[in-house]
DNA sequence: TATAAGCGTGAGAGCGCTCTCACCAGAACG
DNA sequence: CGTTCTGGTGAGAGCGCTCTCACGCTTATA
């Protein structure tokens, strides 16, 4: 239709600098005129690229189903992938076999790349893609320091704000309820905690840490042990909003008045926060931002074929409510 | 290696009955030790089928972030999926801008089917597709009784049950909180609960009715309007477990014990259901099974070229928890 | 024994695209 | 005026697979 060889259509489609600009819009009317499509699998074919990239979710149940975090990191894949024109394939292996099955899809070159959410300290999964020369990225810091691409949010930071921030409002004697010390989340935010101790000059106390799993039955035990060992404190900060509920509950069960008498801090700002009482103070990851991430960086990855690993850390943000307001002035 | 065609290869591959055994034996002892893996693209050339399908999910909000429900239909659908052999394209349209091409791009010929989640009852879209000669399957009745398949849970069923347990429990003046009367779980679940109140003999009474949005504000409304309209109510059955959540929360305010003078009620079985006090009785889904069968109908309708509209309906579950424990006998 | 039928197999086309290579103007140079 | 260069284009191969068709062998039927 536009008097020209499939060549030089092909060169119009993928925007090759090699055509002249009349040449160009004709064939871009009449690709426009008759609706055309390039075919995927033809183009595949011959480009050895499938313009697939995969995304991984294994966890077997627990903060998957309790978690808004998984549909806000794969809307947020989502929209990176679709402005860059990459089919997103989800994979949600159920079993150690499907596990095994999904190495080997993923090995068979459907995919150009992989990003890996929620990997657990043990899996084999990601060294075996990155032998395989499979461009990954992965989900938050690998517990195992391994040398993979990741993006994560500043665990750190975001904690140390929050301890801050309890500090400012005058509480001394602060508790923390940390998350398990094999992932990642949990050591970060622990040291973020202590960080800010140490910055305001307070002395760390071990009687004033405890840990739990990021649940809210976790939070409930490790409150009653917290007011069991030190009934004198004044304040908590937990690694999850679930957990500070959790904690919530136990403090209202103990007459304890929050914040007059403890003032109370969560993470994630999960929509749990907003729906206690008092709603939570708590430290605000941007999930979707996350996602982003992770796409460029893989499609930068596929693209630049240089297997340099790459880390980019996100800021968290302070969400201020009513659980954590600050002491009036002495 | 096999010592044959590849026509040869490429029957034993898809199973094609004209094969002679031993002749098939060698082959895929052949294609285990080479490792071979045939090529999507190439296959999907010839055969003008992608193995691929869609799941569109289009929540601007809202339930996506704060609902378990479609991490796990996800995971139903994949697991059909994988055991099918089908690829899973993941799309979250997040705009109407993207809407549209998401509609372009599924009409390209991309993926032989389409999952639908989370349909408004105004989308154009599963009208496009299906004029387009795309099969589709929805989750949930769709709003305007399209010709649609779906699959869906038996909601009015599980009011019922749900309702006539709290009869069972001996309770007689029993609210309800209703979903929007403009989405189909909204309309079926309190259908089953005047189903329930019919077989019991006892009569309908609008003050005992009331409507919320599924969320737990609406909850908290809803039960502070339904106290002052009919402070005698002695059972409360919610919509959702959220909306349940929030009465529990104004009964508790109120001075009502839970389950001695007003028994609760929820609907999903949701994780909230096991962390509000006391633990929530609740009507539970089976959403994975869901996810199962959504991905059966399609791969069935793909295949069958047939476009005959066909419907499930899945059975629910009470969950018996301590919120609906049923009075002593008198 | 001749013919027909059936079954397993191989040859070869072709799916729709990209990409290399050759080609042909026209411009630049000696 | 001839030669070299260059930018734009077309011809054609080939990516890895499936599927139709023809073929040859074995077995049933006349």
């Amino acid at each position: 239709m536009a008097g020209v060889s499939r060549a030089t259509v092909s060169r119009v489609v993928n925007g090759s600098p090699k055509v002249s600009p009349d040449v160009r819009v004709d064939v871009q009317a009449a690709i426009e005129r008759l609706g055309y499509v390039p075919n995927r699998a033809a183009r595949s074919l011959v480009t050895r690229r499938s313009d697939s990239i995969a995304v991984i979710i294994t966890e077997p149940s627990g903060r998957l189903f309790s978690d808004p975090f998984f549909p806000r990191l794969l809307r947020g894949i989502s929209s990176e992938l679709a402005a860059r024109n990459r089919q997103l394939i989800l994979l949600m292996p159920g079993s150690a076999a499907d596990e095994s099955r999904t190495a080997d899809y993923l090995t068979a070159g459907h995919v150009d790349g992989v990003l890996l959410v929620s990997l657990h300290g043990d899996d084999p999964l990601p060294a075996r893609l990155t032998t395989a020369g499979m461009p990954i990225v992965v989900a938050g810091r690998p517990p195992k320091g391994a040398k993979a691409s990741y993006v994560d949010v500043d665990n750190r930071q975001g904690a140390q704000s929050a301890v801050g921030h309890l500090i400012a409002g005058r509480r001394r004697a602060i508790a923390t309820i940390s998350g398990p010390l094999d992932m990642a989340p949990g050591v970060d935010r622990r040291h973020g905690y202590r960080d800010a101790l140490a910055e305001a000059g307070i002395t760390g106390d071990p009687t004033l840490e405890t840990i739990g799993d990021f649940t809210q039955e976790s939070g409930v035990l490790a409150m009653k042990r917290l007011l069991a060992a030190r009934p004198d404190l004044d304040a908590v900060f937990a690694a999850s909003d679930l957990m500070a509920a959790g904690a919530l509950s136990v403090l209202a069960a103990a007459g304890r008045r929050v914040p007059a008498d403890v003032a109370v801090v969560g993470f994630d700002d999960s929509p749990v926060a907003t729906s206690t009482t008092p709603q939570l103070t708590s430290v605000r990851q941007p999930i979707e931002e996350m996602g982003h991430e992770m796409a460029r960086l893989l499609i930068d990855a596929v693209e630049a074929s240089d297997p340099v690993p790459r880390r980019v850390i996100l800021a968290t943000e302070l969400i201020r409510r009513a659980s954590s307001a600050g002491r009036p002035s002495p």
